[in-house]
RNA sequence: GCGAUCGUAGCUCAGUUGGUUAGAGCGCCGGUUUGUGGUACCGGAGGUCGCGGGUUCAAAUCCCGUCGGUCGCCCCA
């Protein structure tokens, strides 16, 4: 006789129940509800694409497509990606299914999405985000409206000690001249960087300047600024998305260093970072963004595409979910204790009654009889109604908070 | 991919330099007690000590491997 093993969860995913489930549901329903606020519309996206449509969009080179997706060959051997995140996605979307009918076109989701990582605090390799977009807006008004929603959902998720981290990595001349200046600078002194950093200087020279080591930080400072090779009109968009942002009360601070990883971004780049000592840079551990995203010009290009402005954003809700607190699961209206199995019956229909009055109400009607009251007062309802036998008739108690008293009774009757 | 650390009941943990049948609290189930109520007492179920090797007369304890958790690097939300 052997026993049957249970196989284990996939490292990298969770169960979540309880008060983290609720947390979770939280930000989803405080997103949802933002998202209409600011009326923008609903969208559900595959889980999975043609790998192709992420490694043209974010590009070969990045991490996240080289060596962090979950691709694979379907029975047709095609090869599929589970998504690595939102914006290639919709931006495929909206290329395949005509969607420019609608531009500018403000949209928002969440979901799942899949990175093969190492997991840690704040970190998964099936993880959760939340999403905005919006396609098809050349004019920085769109690159403040997005980050005012933003702002406001961090707002009303009652999460502080977060602040908005603002650059423009120029448009596509500007970023690569300034590109070019970097590698010729941190080249100049290529032996001394760390030797990560050496390895950045061919793939992806902006990383340097976020940096951790702190043999890297101290040529950092006076490292090339994306200032100095910004077009007018790259720093006159610039210019109007802060007094926008000024104009929309949206508190920002300048971050120079701020890059993005993913190759499609242009112009606006940003980050929510939780400001260094507060709670919620306790809370993160090192994952310190919690929000980010940018402008994305380029994107749609490279998936074949007429060139179409768009800028985006994306949240982790897992992480999102570590800062707004214990959210814990309500109490019942009400809870019917069935003291005697002979009234199962009356049970089950009050249960029905209440329910279909709209309080929310379960049953307690089993172990240990004369343990079930007691059950339900720790349970914690707002009302108790107790279904016992005494002297051969049926005795109903109600045992509740003021007003509930009537409405129960009100029910019953 | 790299590094650190941990892995004993459902949960939180104890287990002395390796040495009888591996323990506690909480939770769960049952009984008694109380009786308009979150009480107290008694009893019970539940563990191949993550898994696999090795050392030893003897391994939860030491060694190796592996899987998983946690944290950090990288990367990112």
């Amino acid at each position: 006789m052997s026993k049957t093993k249970t196989p284990q969860a996939i490292r990298g995913t969770q169960d979540i129940f309880g008060p983290d489930a609720e947390a979770f549901a939280f930000v989803v329903e405080t997103f949802e509800r933002v998202r209409k606020l600011y009326r923008f519309r609903r969208v559900e996206m595959p889980v999975f694409e043609k790998t192709e449509v992420f490694s043209r969009a974010i590009g070969e080179t990045t991490d996240v497509v080289s060596k962090e997706m979950y691709s694979f060959e379907d029975r047709g051997q095609e090869s599929l990606t589970l998504r690595p995140e939102f914006t290639a996605g919709i931006a495929r979307a909206f290329l395949t299914n005509g969607w420019q009918q609608h531009a500018p076109l403000k949209v928002g989701t969440h979901g799942p999405l899949f990175r093969y990582e190492r997991p840690q605090k704040g970190r998964y390799r099936q993880f959760h985000q939340i999403d905005a977009e919006i396609i098809g807006a050349a004019e920085p008004q769109a690159d403040v409206e997005l980050l005012a929603m933003a702002d406001q959902l961090l707002k009303e998720l009652g999460i502080e000690g977060v602040t908005l981290h603002l650059n423009t990595l120029g448009d596509g001349d500007s970023r690569e001249a300034w590109r070019a200046a970097l590698i010729e600078y941190f080249g100049a002194v290529r032996d001394e960087l760390s030797e990560d950093s050496q390895e950045r200087l061919e793939k992806n020279p902006l990383r340097i300047l976020d940096s951790k080591d702190r043999r890297d930080r101290k040529f950092v400072a006076d490292a090339p600024k994306i200032d100095a090779f910004l077009s007018d009109e790259a720093t006159a968009f610039f210019d109007a998305v802060t007094s926008g942002l000024d104009a929309a009360g949206v508190k920002w601070t300048r971050a120079e260093s701020l890059v993005r990883g993913l190759d499609y971004y242009r112009h606006t780049a940003f980050e929510f970072i939780p400001d260094e000592g507060s709670a919620a840079a306790d809370a993160l551990g090192s994952q310190s963004t919690i929000l980010g995203g940018g402008r994305y010009d380029g994107l749609m290009e490279s998936l074949g595409g007429a060139p179409t402005p768009a800028v985006g954003w994306a949240a982790g809700i897992e992480r999102l979910a570590m800062l707004v607190g214990e959210k814990g699961e309500a109490a019942a209206d009400a809870i019917v204790v069935v003291e005697d199995d002979s009234l199962m019956t009356e049970g089950v229909r009050t249960l029905g009654k209440l329910r279909a009055e709209g309080f929310s109400a379960e049953m307690i009607a089993s172990g240990s009889p004369r343990k079930r009251f007691d059950k339900a007062v720790k349970a914690g309802a707002r009302a108790i109604v107790g279904f016992s036998m005494q002297d051969g008739a049926t005795n109903v108690r109600i045992k509740a908070e003021h007003d509930m008293t009537a409405r129960i009774e009100a029910v019953l009757n």
